[in-house]
DNA sequence: TCCACGGCCCATATTA
DNA sequence: TAATATGGGC
DNA sequence: GTGGA
């Protein structure tokens, strides 16, 4: 249920604390990363920063994006006059960049705030511009947590068209390190992962110990990761090229945009608050998130890829006037107003929250005092606890609630007999906290039973359960962000036809559940209405097997993953840690 | 020009 | 009353 | 809103 939230003691909600450390202090900061990085730059000169436009003698310190190349590094340079340094990035490729001044990731930011001072800046160099491995005992030092052992230099190209899995057996007990990633193997260093020889007991220490130091400042870029029954460090390049596979292939960034078309005045429309539209926008976002170059003219624009006529538009008349005639229409939209707040209720989406205006319901106390709307459970919940259910929870005590969690499920694995597979239990918080927010709003915690207790009775106090066998595909799902998670099952459905064929011969692609992953059949172009699920009408003949969703088959065999990283490797794509599942948004 | 844009479970409303 | 449709959360 | 078929 919804957690309960106090007001933070003292500071009254909503103000900030007027006395907090300015961490920033004597800092003079140049922000490369344009992209989402409005809050960031925000809280840093709040805290005490000086931003700067370009690096100048004083400047400390670079925030990069954390794709950054060495490559585009060194464009940003050019014309850089005063002292360097050479680093070496792999390759025999190498960089100067300027004596004295850090380069560092957006997560140096965000993370040095609740410190209440700054972090260690080698601990956020960008992967682009981490110095190569100097010696072999990278892999120790990537196990023991630190930093700095990235690939840096290759060029980030998505050349790499799906190099497909070309074997497909399962880590078994003894040969289970072999597994890097899907890549081939090649001269490349590998250095993503690196087996650590844990037990599960230590499993748990290092989980208290992570938690402990961990509980203000998130997962360090470099950290453990459970897979399956062993434990892996997990860093750099190549998940990063994973994210940016499928932020390419979800947002359709691949493609370049075509000419804006003449339709200039923007009709001002009683706008619409969700909808597919939605995706179509934060695709042109993305675009103009990952597009590194000033846009100063309307030809810069066109170019940006991910716009579609009508956001080039927008944008275009953004560059012009500094504003879009959208925002102020926007902001004088009384009824768009109206339907954002009744968004907030949760039990409300945009189809009740529309009757509700039609009806009359212009604020939150209408919504209480009318009896005729008829409010489901969940919207009265909603209502009832609207303040406390916008407040977000600390990590910290997310952490607490994920021990008593864990504690009590340990207990009653114990009253149940379970203690002979006892580690093979899964007990964590995932969701936004396991992706190391520092806030969250609402804890998730994945309870999987080991496999002696999946036949029990013991589901009284669950309202889901997941069988052992399930836990992979349970922890991608809670452990991944929205948006990542429907680009990874788009990628599934519809981009790697050649690896479901191995399955099945009459399968195009594969259709990935909390609880399991099949190969699908969907026909190429589906014409006319999208049928009802659940089938049943007796009036066109059903499909023999499962028919799903439109003319989409269900074929066979599920595909077996006895831990998290094989549904990456199947799919044709390095394993990315859950802290690295984002396509954007540092907060 | 038409289509899809994740996948699935639950509660409630509407229809047979 | 059962089957189906719609709205919603995650 | 957008790109693919």
């Amino acid at each position: 249920m919804a957690p309960k939230r106090k007001a933070p003691g003292g500071v009254a909600a909503g103000s900030p604390a007027a006395k907090e450390p300015q961490v920033f202090s004597g800092c003079r900061l140049v922000f490369w990363a344009h992209r989402h990085m409005a809050v960031t730059q925000q809280r840093a000169k709040q805290l005490g920063g000086v931003q700067q436009p370009a690096v100048a003698a004083d400047t400390t310190h670079v925030i990069c994006p954390p794709n950054l190349t060495a490559q585009q590094a060194a464009d940003k340079l050019r014309g850089w006059s005063g002292p360097t340094r050479e680093v070496a990035v792999g390759q025999g490729a190498s960089v100067r960049l300027p004596e004295g001044v850090a380069f560092v990731t957006p997560d140096w930011v965000s993370r040095s705030i609740p410190k209440h001072h700054l972090l260690p800046e080698e601990q956020f160099l960008p992967p682009g511009l981490a110095p190569a491995p100097a010696s072999p005992a990278a892999a120790t030092q990537a196990a023991a947590g630190h930093d700095g052992a990235g690939t840096g230099g290759q060029q980030q190209q998505e050349q790499q068209e799906q190099q497909q899995p070309q074997q497909r057996e399962h880590p078994t007990g003894a040969d289970a390190e072999q597994h890097r990633d899907a890549a081939p193997a090649g001269p490349e260093p590998t250095s993503s992962t690196a087996t650590v020889p844990f037990s599960s007991q230590q499993m748990w220490a290092a989980g208290q110990d992570a938690q402990q130091q961990d509980v203000l400042q998130g997962p360090a870029f470099c950290r453990v990761e459970r897979r399956g029954s062993e434990f892996v460090a997990v860093q750099g390049a190549k998940p990063l090229q994973t994210v940016d596979k499928l932020r390419a292939y979800w947002f359709h960034t691949h493609t370049a945009g075509q000419e804006a078309p003449p339709t200039s005045p923007q009709p001002p429309k009683t706008s619409q608050l969700n909808g597919v539209c939605s995706h179509a926008i934060d695709k042109a976002v993305q675009g103009l998130i990952m597009w590194n170059e000033a846009l100063e003219s309307e030809e810069d624009v066109d170019k940006v890829p991910g716009l579609g006529p009508k956001s080039k538009v927008k944008v275009k008349e953004i560059l012009a006037k500094g504003t879009s005639s959208r925002i102020a229409a926007a902001a004088a939209d009384e009824q768009r107003k109206v339907l954002t707040t009744l968004l907030e209720v949760w039990g409300t989406g945009t189809a009740s929250a529309s009757r509700w205006y039609s009806l009359g319901v212009r604020t939150l106390d209408n919504l209480r005092s009318r009896t005729d709307l008829n409010l489901t459970e969940q919207q009265r919940v909603g209502l009832k606890y609207y303040d406390d259910l916008k407040q977000k929870i600390p990590r910290a005590e997310v952490a607490q609630t994920e021990k008593i969690v864990r504690e009590t499920c340990f207990e009653l694995i114990e009253r149940w007999g379970g203690t002979a597979d006892v580690e093979r239990t899964y007990c964590s918080a995932t969701g936004s906290y396991l992706r190391g927010k520092p806030q969250s709003s609402d804890v998730d915690i994945l309870i999987c039973l080991p496999p002696s207790l999946s036949h029990a009775d013991c589901h009284d106090f669950l309202t889901e359960v997941y069988a052992s066998s399930t836990t992979p595909f349970a922890l991608n799902y809670f452990g991944n962000s929205q948006s990542f998670c429907r680009a990874t099952r788009y990628w599934a459905n519809t981009g790697v036809a050649e690896a479901a064929r191995k399955y099945n011969a009459a399968a195009n692609g594969f259709k990935i559940s909390d609880r399991d992953m099949v190969p699908i059949y969907r026909p190429p172009a589906q014409r006319h209405h999208r049928r009802s699920r659940g089938g049943g009408g007796g009036s066109d003949s059903e499909g023999d097997a499962g028919a799903a969703d439109g003319g989409t088959t269900v074929l066979e065999p599920a595909v077996a993953c006895p831990d998290e990283t094989t549904i990456f490797r199947e799919l044709g794509l390095a394993y990315v840690p859950p802290h690295m599942r984002y396509f954007h948004d540092f907060f």
